[in-house]
RNA sequence: GCGGGAGUAGCUCAGCUGGUAGAGCGGCAGCCUUCCAAGCUGCAGGUCGCGGGUUCGAACCUCGUCUCCCGCUCCA
C-alpha cells in the first residue's frame, strides 16, 4: 500500500492467500513435495466454510423449489458420453508457438484460416484440399505432418511475421485414466470435464422416478477435472475443481423466459449472501459454446478484476438429442398439458435445457475475498486516544465456520466449568468452541480472524444470574443476556432461512 | 508455453564485499486473573524450495529444476 507502483489489486490477493493458509481455509495441494501446480487443499476452517455454502445453495435449489431434485452422478462416464458431448473434440488442440513473437495458436485455426484466404482468392479447390489435408493429419495424429504442412503453406505468424514455429503438440483438456485393469486396448476413461454430464444421461431415470413434470430441474454438486494449459489466481482456475450445477428441463419455446427467470434468481443469491450488487455484473457472451443458444456470466469484482463466478446458459435441446443419437435411447419426454393453440397435448419432445453453473470454489473465493477486511479502529478518549488496525473477516453468519466462541473471562472460580456446561447445553446446536487461554481480547481477535460472529463471555455475574455477554464481531459491541435465550439469539442470526427469505 | 519478480521458523521479514542463521508476531506449557492481540518464565520450530557446480568455506556466486505472484497467451 506504501507502495504506489505495485498494483494494489494483487496486493490483495496475496492477503487472501496468506490469510487462507494461515487461518486453515486453503492450503497447497502436496505442499510438502513443492505442491502440484494448480491443486490446493482446503483445511479445517475452508471445508466448514465450502460446506456451508455448497448446503446453502443444494437447499436453495432443492428445498425452495419443489419442482428441482437432486443428483450425484459418478466422476467416471462412459467414453461415449464426452464424444456426444462434443469434448473429445472440441477439448483437444493443437498448438503450436511462434519462437518470434512468443505467440500460441492452435494449428488447425491457422490452417483453416489460410484455407479461407484461398477460397477469397477465388481458389476454393485448393482450400478444399488444405482443409482436407489437414483433418487427414489431424484424424491419424500426425503432428510433425501438421507442422510440415504449416511450413509448406509458408503461414506467417501475424504478430511476428516469421515462420519460426515450434513443434505441434495436442493439448487434452480431459484427464484421462485407464479403464480397464486387463485391456490395454480399451479406450481410456475420462476424468469429467463438468458435472453436466451426469445429469443429462441421468435426465430419464430422474424424471421417471421421481415423477418430475416439465418445467423441472436437476441439481448436483460434484468434482470436475481440466488440464488447464494456465492455471492461476490462487482457487479461480484449478485442474481439480467442484461445480454446483442445475440443469433446468423446459418445453421449447419457452427457454427464453425461464433463461431470464434464472438469470436474476441466481444473482439475488448471491447478493443475498452478501457479496455488494457494485461487485457484481453480467456478462453477456458474445461468442457461444457449440451448445449455447444463449449465454450470461454472473462475474464478480476479484482482487484481479471482474471474473466468471457462474454461468448461465440456454443449452437448447443439444445435449439431449446428441445423448439420443450416440446412444439410440429416445431421450423424449411426453408432456401431457393441453396446448391451447391447438387443444391437444403437447406430445413427445426433447426438452430443452437452462443450466446455471457456480464454480464452488469461485463462490467460496469471493466470499472469502469480500469477507476479508482491515479496518482502523479508535479507542480511548482525549490523550488516551489511539487508533490501531484489525483484521476481521465479515462472513456471512450463516456460512460461518464457527457460529459462536465461549470464553470464561478468567480461568479460575468456576467460570470455565461454568463455559463448559454452556458448551454442552449449545453443542447440538451449533458449531462452537470454548477457549480460555489467553486474555479475552486475543481470544475476540483470533476468532475475528476466522470469521465467528459471536463471542459468549462468562464472567463473575453469569455465576450469580445465569446471563452472558454475547460480542458482535462486526461492531464489536457487547449485549448481556440471559442464557436461555441463546440459542435462539444464534439460531436466528445464522439461520439459512434469513438467507432464504431475501430470494 | 513466453517474459518479469519471488522462495530463509506457522506468518511478516532481516541477514553487508561468501566465514556454518536472526528478529517481531504467532504456537505450546506454567504463573498471573484481565472485556478487545496485557505482563512474566520456559519450550518447541529452519539441512535457508530442491539438485548440481565454483570455493578451504555457499542462504549469498553460478547452472539446472520445482512452486508461487504479475503480465502476455489460453479459457465451450
Amino acid at each position: 500500500m506504501s507502495n504506489p507502483t505495485a498494483p494494489a489489486d494483487s496486493a490483495q490477493l496475496k492477503d487472501v492467500v496468506a490469510h487462507a493458509k494461515e487461518y486453515g481455509f486453503v492450503f497447497q495441494s502436496s505442499e510438502i513435495y513443492d505442491g502440484l501446480a494448480a491443486v490446493y487443499d482446503y483445511g479445517p476452517m475452508g471445508v466448514e466454510l465450502k460446506n456451508n455454502l455448497k448446503r446453502l445453495w443444494w437447499e436453495t435449489m432443492t428445498q425452495l423449489h419443489g419442482n428441482v431434485v437432486g443428483l450425484d452422478a459418478a466422476i467416471f462416464m462412459a467414453p461415449q458420453t464426452w464424444v456426444a458431448s462434443g469434448h473429445v473434440a472440441g477439448f483437444n488442440d493443437p498448438l503450436v508457438d511462434n519462437l518470434d513473437s512468443k505467440k500460441r495458436y492452435r494449428a488447425d485455426v491457422l490452417l483453416e484460416e489460410k484455407a479461407a484466404e484461398y477460397e477469397n482468392a477465388g481458389d476454393p479447390a485448393r482450400g478444399a484440399a488444405l482443409t482436407a489435408e489437414m483433418g487427414r493429419l489431424l484424424t491419424n495424429n500426425d503432428l510433425a505432418g501438421v507442422r510440415q504442412l504449416i511450413l509448406d503453406e509458408k503461414i506467417k505468424c501475424p504478430v511476428s511475421g516469421t515462420g519460426n514455429w515450434t513443434e505441434v503438440r495436442q493439448f487434452n483438456l480431459m484427464f484421462s485414466t485407464q479403464g480397464s485393469a486387463v485391456d490395454s486396448d480399451a479406450p481410456p476413461v475420462y476424468l469429467r470435464p463438468e458435472t453436466a454430464q451426469g445429469i443429462f444421461v441421468n435426465f430419464l431415470n430422474v424424471q421417471k422416478s421421481a415423477r418430475m413434470k416439465i418445467p423441472f430441474g436437476i441439481a448436483q454438486i460434484g468434482k470436475a477435472f481440466r488440464n488447464e494449459i494456465v492455471a492461476r489466481q490462487f482457487i479461480f482456475r484449478m485442474r481439480e475443481f467442484e461445480q454446483m450445477e442445475m440443469q433446468f428441463f423446459v418445453r421449447p419455446g419457452t427457454e427464453d423466459a425461464w433463461y431470464q427467470n434464472w438469470k436474476t434468481a441466481r444473482r439475488r443469491f448471491h447478493e443475498a449472501l452478501g457479496l455488494p450488487a457494485a461487485k457484481l455484473r453480467f456478462h453477456d457472451h458474445d461468442k457461444l459454446a457449440h451448445y449455447a443458444k444463449a449465454a450470461v456470466d454472473i462475474e464478480y469484482e476479484f482482487p484481479f478484476g471482474f471474473k466468471e463466478m457462474e454461468g448461465i446458459h440456454s443449452r437448447s435441446d443439444f445435449d439431449l438429442t446428441q445423448h439420443q443419437e450416440l446412444s439410440r435411447k429416445k431421450q423424449q419426454y411426453f408432456d401431457n398439458d393441453v396446448n391451447p393453440e391447438t387443444g391437444k397435448p403437447y406430445g413427445n419432445y426433447v426438452p430443452y435445457v437452462v443450466e446455471t453453473s457456480v464454480g464452488a470454489d469461485r463462490l467460496f473465493l469471493a466470499t472469502l475475498c469480500q469477507a476479508l477486511e482491515t479496518e482502523i479502529i479508535t479507542e480511548g478518549e482525549g490523550e488516551e486516544q489511539k487508533t490501531k488496525t484489525r483484521t476481521v473477516l465479515r462472513l456471512h453468519p450463516a456460512v460461518a465456520p464457527v457460529k459462536a466462541a465461549i470464553f470464561p473471562l478468567v480461568r479460575k472460580d468456576g467460570l470455565p466449568e461454568k463455559a463448559q456446561q454452556l458448551f454442552d447445553s449449545l453443542r447440538f446446536d451449533f458449531r462452537l468452541v470454548v477457549e480460555e487461554r489467553d486474555s479475552i481480547g486475543t481470544r475476540y481477535t483470533r476468532q475475528d480472524l476466522i470469521g465467528t460472529p459471536f463471542c459468549i463471555a462468562v464472567d463473575h455475574q453469569t455465576l450469580e444470574d445465569d446471563t452472558v455477554t454475547v460480542r458482535h464481531r462486526d461492531s464489536r459491541l457487547q449485549t448481556r443476556m440471559p442464557i436461555s435465550e441463546l440459542r435462539g439469539y444464534i439460531g436466528e442470526a445464522v439461520s439459512f432461512k434469513r438467507v432464504f427469505e431475501l430470494l
